[in-house]
DNA sequence: TTGTATGCGTTATCAC
DNA sequence: GTGATAACGCATACAA
């Protein structure tokens, strides 16, 4: 029965509804300081609790923000996310996160619903295939960020880390280490982070004066994953070394090796790109690459209050953050001898 | 400028605000054929959006309700909010999920957001301290359902595992192996879950005429395990089975060994209470006790909405699952010939 | 310092 | 079949 609303109140404290008005708003400056006591006492006696809706209804914000995540498995997101919404926090701002489940349709939806909520701004991790809505928000200055994905065509404050040099970075430390038969397993390329990998991969080979092996290249969904790493440990040179395009492909590569005997780092060098919470006490540890996914988050954040507060308001720009190779075991001692 | 409104479609459609109204509602029954298609296209030219805000207030019903997890680091706990958000999605209802961290004053804070913010029934993983304030939603008949932790004096649906009885089975499978040196290890006794899984451990033991020995039952925070287990681990005689009282434990278990050099299963037989990601692919596999969190989830969502929609109200009970134990590679081959 | 009137964008109740 | 009109609960000029 949460019914009773500032009327009741009023009426009890035998003031208007403006002075309680003004008494919840904290305006009590030129307030008698019995009137404050009697819509205290009223409040306390009838447990009125203030309608939001109501009230942001009326001020037409919502001091809520919406953040659609691409597929909430990844630990990278739940971390970012995580970072948004404590700085949110601090600014009496509610995120509310959405899980887009990597399908375009479920991504429209939740956009729509979230602006249909009148929320006051979007974090979006896109899906990159709603490029219409996408722009449609951005032409009626809706405040939207984007997130780990570049959308090429949109003037949009964009987050990400550089992949393609982080990679680039992940093949050479494989390089460096003897190996040449160097492989990459990616979801399929359908946005920007995925592409810029393979770009990084191709890169480091040819800069190394390695050939791409296209058996070693693949980006396919992550329940093909297994079937795709049995052809290509069934060729006859099979990779000496793997770099997982996500921690999800991580999961499912270890799935495989598990299965097949194939032993890291003896048999195979590994490294993930992404962060995980086992990396550092599976056996072997796992050399990965890591997002600094609390800062990207906070700075997400930091654009979109300004764009929000229209403070601030710098052209649209990316932001780009490196990524780190943390070198661990899976990585290490591959034995060339054989 | 999501600015335009129905008033905005009823001038450009020639007809009044009632009868976009009623269009939008899907009311044409009565309405005429023409009608109808000017009412399409001043909507479609106008580009309008419905203000589910608006609407709202005017139902007082939001279609949205609120999950509020103790701890999202938790595997089950995402487990069980994405089986919700999957059922209230099938009934158009919104699902948003706050994040307590453990700490009641969060937990307290998420509430009364949500609350004001009018959502039509909340889904609670407890901590257990804001007693008073779980009652007054009860004895509002504010729809509620608690998860994972019971609360005594609360007459509310509640949903949990049978956290005894599993424990139980799982030390029993460690003594079958031959270990008598078992050890548990939870985070503080502040909730149910885990004063019965420590039930369950006591039961076992005494079951089997094994003495329980305090100094291989520890319930302490996070972060201080490490260092208890280094207590434990330099007993003279320390542990050979363990029981990781939830995921978070286990991280941290696996932390330590992998320090100190302890093998598993060789060393030490090892088991979870928890859903886990990687229990099936590390190396060694981890034996696990798994709760059906989508079940749970579902069970948690029907009562909800059962209650949001005044049918079938039954009176409040607990629906108590059952626990499953997976057993792999860890609790298997202990050498007790040592 | 406090009260009155009005509007936010909908839906609901009736007339017409 | 359709259209006034009054809510929903709150905030905000403006008056008093």
């Amino acid at each position: 029965m949460a019914k009773v609303t500032m009327a009741d109140v009023a009426k009890e404290a035998g003031v208007s509804k403006s002075t309680v008005s003004q008494y919840l708003n904290k305006r009590y400056e030129y307030m008698g300081h019995d009137t404050k006591k009697r819509i205290e006492e009223a409040i306390a006696k009838l447990g009125y609790q203030p309608n939001f809706l109501a009230r942001s209804l009326k001020q037409k914000r919502t001091s809520t923000i919406g953040i659609i995540v691409a597929n909430i498995m990844h630990r990278f997101s739940t971390e970012v996310s995580r970072s948004i919404e404590d700085f949110f926090h601090e600014h009496d701002i509610h995120a509310i996160v959405c899980n887009a489940d990597d399908n375009p349709k479920k991504e429209k939806k939740y956009i729509e619903m979230l602006r249909a909520k009148q929320v006051d701004g979007l974090i979006i991790f896109p899906t990159g295939k709603n490029i219409a809505l996408y722009e449609s928000m951005i032409k009626e200055n809706y405040p939207v960020v984007f997130m780990d994905r570049k959308i090429e065509e949109l003037n949009v404050d964009t987050i990400a880390v550089n992949n393609k040099e982080s990679t680039y970075h992940a093949i050479k430390h494989f390089i460096e280490a003897g190996h040449e038969q160097i492989a990459l397993i990616t979801p399929p390329l359908t946005i920007s982070s995925r592409i810029e990998r393979v770009e990084g991969y191709k890169q480091a080979l040819s800069d190394h004066n390695l050939t791409l092996n296209p058996d070693y290249l693949k980006s396919v969904e992550i329940p093909a994953i297994q079937s795709e790493l049995d052809k290509m440990f069934s060729l006859s040179k099979s990779p000496t070394a793997l770099l997982a395009g996500n921690d999800l492909v991580l999961l499912e590569v270890l799935a495989f090796l598990k299965e097949k005997g194939i032993k890291v780092p003896r048999d195979l060098s590994l490294i993930v790109f992404d962060n995980l919470s086992f990396a550092h006490i599976s056996e072997p540890t796992i050399t990965a690459i890591i997002q600094p996914a609390y800062e990207m988050g906070k700075k997400a954040a930091e654009l979109l209050l300004a764009q929000i507060m229209k403070e601030n308001v710098t052209t649209p720009t990316e932001h780009i953050f490196e990524g780190r190779l943390i070198v661990r075991k899976s990585s290490e001692g591959y034995l060339f001898s054989k």
